[in-house]
DNA sequence: ATAATGAATGAACAATCATTCATTTACTAT
DNA sequence: ATAGTAAATGAATGATTGTTCATTCATTAT
């Protein structure tokens, strides 16, 4: 993924490697957000980056690993901002969890053609061994993250009546139904409400922990 | 849908048109769910079916109606069972929204094989507004029942701090994506635990109503 | 039994798809 | 400038797809 030292010539015909896998890469996204993925064919993946049938093959040597690639690209760009995040964000663990939330309903993450292409690996997951395996990896380190981080919010707050897991599992759905929400029916489910909505999960089962977010 | 005085014929080589049609229904949603909806192919169906190529123009004009069939079949399905459930249960608001729940977690419903069209068809929604239509009608009922549900629970238990819309999208979409980690994840999320999570759920939102919850 | 009906078949067809590769084009080094 | 290298093209290819339809077969009515 390193660009390295790649000196900047935009609009030319011929561009470096690894900028051309970018371009095609993102071009496959808003095909798959255009077309659906069962409609996602060469033809509209090189239209969309402007380029030629072949160019595909040139660079991925087939559809399937584009596709591929392309999921990995999403995978990784979520994983290392919710990293960042986590690098960034203060000692305690309520503040920790709310800066996870936050990446969450970034726009970089809630982006309506990345989202697209979440479900439509998460939809085929079950008959593709190998995108439930790309997907598995994120879930695992999330939710380990997760459940560390409530389990600590419990223990500090003395919250009785409140199981670890179940919140954590609890949290972690609650995300990815309001990804859909904002996939299927944007008119219905902004950015901002999602946030509003998971926020408000918080406040209930931490209500000493984020007493700010009663008043929003 | 009405099956009329269609005698029992089972394994004839001729069925009357409405079975053909329902077995060809299910052998879809099985051939989504084994192969996905982009690797569904007419020869996948028919071959799950057990019949010939040419049965699926023969009894829906094409592949394309069969699919939307297959789609309506299932939001049929669940806005059925739920319609039922809302009858047979109690009056208080507290028990018809446990009803609910209980029927999103029927094995009729979350069955994966059906959870895998769901998501296949939400995952093309964006593309194909005939999907999201479909889809969006089963939405907007149950939105707003859920959301009755919740006002009425928060007026009669004087919770304060509660946003019955915040409550009723948040527990919706917990729902959906319980649905998605039973769908991708099953080994990490049983029937019986995504019940619990949901549970858990409702009894940080309303404890006084569902004060039994605790204990399980 | 026989004829009539229509359900089911599956080979054939046209369209679409991913992939290949000989050719063209652009950039770099000398 | 020129040669050499790499990138990009797009027509051609073979495989796969949805659809059609003449034929076969089972059931029903006479």
């Amino acid at each position: 993924m390193s660009v390295g030292s790649v000196r900047s010539n935009s609009g030319k015909r011929t561009e470096p490697k690894e900028k051309r896998r970018l371009q095609l890469i993102q071009a496959t996204i808003r095909s798959i957000a255009r077309h659906g993925l069962s409609d996602t064919t060469v033809s509209t993946v090189s239209t969309a980056a402007g380029l030629s049938q072949g160019i595909i093959n040139l660079h991925f040597q087939s559809k399937e690993k584009l596709l591929l690639e392309t999921l990995a690209y999403i995978v990784d760009e979520y994983k290392i901002l919710w990293e960042k995040a986590l690098k960034e964000a203060g000692d305690s663990s309520a503040e920790r969890l709310a800066a996870l939330l936050q990446v969450d309903f970034h726009p970089r993450v809630c982006d309506r053609n990345k989202l697209s292409v979440w479900f439509a690996f998460w939809a085929e997951s079950k008959s593709r061994p190998t995108y439930r395996k790309l997907c598995a990896g994120r879930d695992k380190e999330y939710d380990a993250v997760i459940f560390e981080l409530c389990k600590n919010i419990i223990s500090e707050g003395k919250y009785s009546g409140i199981d670890a897991e179940l919140a954590a599992r609890g949290l972690s759905a609650l995300t990815e139904g309001l990804w859909l929400d904002m996939l299927v029916n944007p008119r219905n489910m902004s950015r901002d409400y999602a946030r509003k909505v998971s926020m408000a999960y918080l406040f209930h089962l931490f209500p000493r922990h984020y007493p700010e977010l009663n008043k929003e």
